[in-house]
DNA sequence: TCATATGTATCATTAAGAGTTACGTGATTC
DNA sequence: GAATCACGTAACTCTTAATGATACATATGA
């Protein structure tokens, strides 16, 4: 598909369920995001990993925030959904014999690395807390009763 | 595929050119890049565009440097094969009404726009004379006789 | 006039993310 | 202790964008 959508969707998820949900089944995740449940639990997974959601199986069980929103940064949910690759330009992975291809590839690569690192770093100084404020004053601005688009379900 | 390629192969062909080449056909290109004639011409139409190649019809043509590499920039290459997007991650292109996710997207977007904005910076400053004097440094330090692995012809 | 080379439309191939189905396992409820 | 619920995961298919390939038109030079 066009782009890695996993940081995106997942900080999406963490806010909901720090705000709102509390607890919640891979399948209300799944219409919160709409996608499948199977496609929840596979980026969730890397979150329980890095210790930012724990699961619990069987009745009443599902995803719960294990951590404070403001102690998780961009940079840690970028890791937990497998740091997919930031870049959709540079040279071709493997390097040829050619001096003249070798030496675009690393003025690239090191442009790209050095690119790469002051992005990572920018995650770093954010933290999911933040972001979930930023939604706050969306809401406040917009003069709305409720602050959610309820995604598929109205029981809560 | 995996990811655009372009700007990387258009660096080695102009080098190439401008080092050894002088007039290439799009099937000598081809080769020395390991693609077929099409998808050069496709790539090398943008550069054409931008007034750093020109092209000729019919016997004796082919594709020729239209100025020096000191004065085409990463940058100018970048645009030329069709500014490709920069980032493999990022949020949904179609926004959605929850605030929660208009929020995300909006802290994601600016956070990739500002990383995009000094990398294309980045990459104005640099000028494909830089990184052909890059290759000639390796040239120097490889201590072969022939500065380039020649791309399936040796006539030339 | 014919060979050469670009210009371009159209389709096939490929790789990676995303979506789906199926089935297993553990936990809770009755 | 059987049924149900929810996660865990393997093994697919689907989709998208870049790339590769084919066909044919057009312009140029010998």
């Amino acid at each position: 598909m066009a782009r890695d959508l996993r940081m995106s969707r997942m900080l999406h998820v963490l806010i909901h369920m720090d705000r709102h949900l509390g607890r919640a089944t891979s399948e209300q995740i799944a219409q919160m995001i709409s996608t499948n449940a199977v496609v929840v639990r596979r980026m969730m997974a890397g979150l329980r990993e890095r210790g930012i959601v724990t699961s619990e199986k069987g009745h009443g069980g599902g995803w719960q925030l294990a951590c404070p929103l403001a102690r998780i940064s961009l940079r840690d949910v970028y890791e937990a959904v497998g740091h997919p690759p930031l870049f959709n330009i540079g040279p071709q992975a493997d390097s040829s014999s050619c001096l003249v291809e070798q030496a675009v590839d690393a003025r690239l690569d090191a442009t790209l690395s050095e690119a790469e690192a002051r992005l990572l770093a920018q995650f770093s100084t954010i933290t999911v807390e933040e972001v979930a404020q930023d939604f706050e004053r969306r809401f406040a601005e917009s003069g709305h009763s409720v602050p959610f688009q309820w995604h598929g379900s109205t029981d809560e």
